[in-house]
DNA sequence: TAAAAAATTTAGATTTGTCTAAATTCATTT
DNA sequence: AAATGAATTTAGACAAATCTAAATTTTTTA
């Protein structure tokens, strides 16, 4: 029924996914910057799922999945995330460690085992880094999370998930001790640099930036 | 230090490794027949890995994998047998189901990956089908396998290994309930077809065709 | 609204992996 | 030893995925 994707072609679709679920369209120059490539490779791309009928696209105007696209987006996403909580959960890789690895698993092509991974798993329904993890029917639980940047002071709330892989991002959470699942309360907020003071767990008190708060998002408790 | 190969690189690499343990030597149209491909093309792989140092070839006289191609060559055995393990001990696959997706799996690249995967599993030191499984220094456990029809009669012994991934096959074992691990003894042979009959754990008795016991490896217990 | 700037596409090239058909080399047979 | 046939390589082509540089279109600015 579906046709088979390259390995080129599921990083494009699946980038597109991202990038449109924010604006509802998207632009050759940011799905080139996601995924380090350059405008003129992906329009060379666009045309290619255009033709499979799996993408609206209209020259100089933007391009998104239609619906049998953003269903191909959604059993990658699948495989990605179920890939990432097996390497947590069962070969102990650190959640800041997986991302690579699991880049390359979404794309082995085996829908019996992906079900069966799902399975062995018990049916997770959140990768390592929050993101709910879309059923063999490609539905997921909402997420209900709010950006660090937007809580009131005082407020308490748990990180469930880290919304950059960047490399020095990853360096200073795990040296200020901060993870998925860490509870903190917000002590202040200071306009200046938007930076904002925060206890964790009742223990150490920190500063984070606003660069850091901002990829931080959490569950109110 | 190695350098990065392709999956069409790999996948040439391990099927010479696998001609090469025949006759020390393997040939173009062998290897095209192994590889469902055609001759030019295996030519044209050829000078690549020779380029990449890993094989020795001349052209007309046959090649086969240096020290450094058997490395190489065993690095992506073992992946693809810890994976065909995973998937039956720990996905409950079938042992004739898994070949598939592990040709896909072998190739993911990351040492991390396959040294966790590897822990998780216990170091299992053979796969589903009775091959022993390389370690990360490329060691193997030697195969104490003999073929079924270099059994004499009366002699018991246990199957270890399947040598031939044929669809037909693997129908005809299921259907007559022979597979890794099935105990057996040797009740006749018949020169006029070389077929034999076997008895299995005490119980049902059935002929073996000479092609079928062909492709039966046990272990005399 | 016309120029300038930004975004995007087109043109043309390169690498990888594959193919068919033709040429070459090697081996076997008269 | 020449002829035949098998095995192998070469020549030339093509699709996929990328790139750079140039052209085009759209948007913004003056
Ligand atoms: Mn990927
Ligand atoms: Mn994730
Ligand atoms: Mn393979
Ligand atoms: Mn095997």
């Amino acid at each position: 029924m579906q046709p088979n994707f390259t390995v080129a072609e599921e990083n494009h679709i699946k980038a597109i996914y991202h990038l449109q679920q924010l604006s509802g369209k998207v632009f050759t120059n940011d799905l080139a910057a996601a995924l380090e490539t350059r405008p003129a490779s992906v329009t060379d791309m666009l045309k290619k799922l255009k033709a499979k009928k799996i993408l609206h696209y209209e020259p100089y105007q933007g391009f998104y999945l239609n619906s049998e696209g953003k269903k191909i987006a959604l059993g990658i996403i699948r495989k990605h995330r179920l890939w990432e909580y097996f390497l947590v959960e069962k070969l102990h890789f650190g959640w800041d460690e997986v991302h690579e690895v699991a880049e390359q698993l979404e794309h082995i092509n085996s829908k019996k085992l992906i079900d069966k991974l799902d399975a062995f798993l018990d049916y997770p329904r959140f990768d390592p880094h929050g993101d709910p993890i879309p059923d063999s029917n490609g539905k997921m639980a909402a997420q209900q999370q709010v950006n660090l940047t937007q809580l009131d002071v005082n407020q308490q709330a748990e990180i469930c998930a880290v919304a950059s892989q960047a490399r020095g991002l990853l360096e200073l959470l795990k040296h200020s001790n901060i993870g998925i699942g860490t509870k903190l309360e917000i002590k202040r907020r200071f306009g200046f640099d938007q930076s904002v003071e925060i206890t964790i767990k009742n223990q150490q008190t920190m500063m984070l930036s606003h660069q850091v708060a901002q990829a931080l998002f959490v569950k109110i408790i």
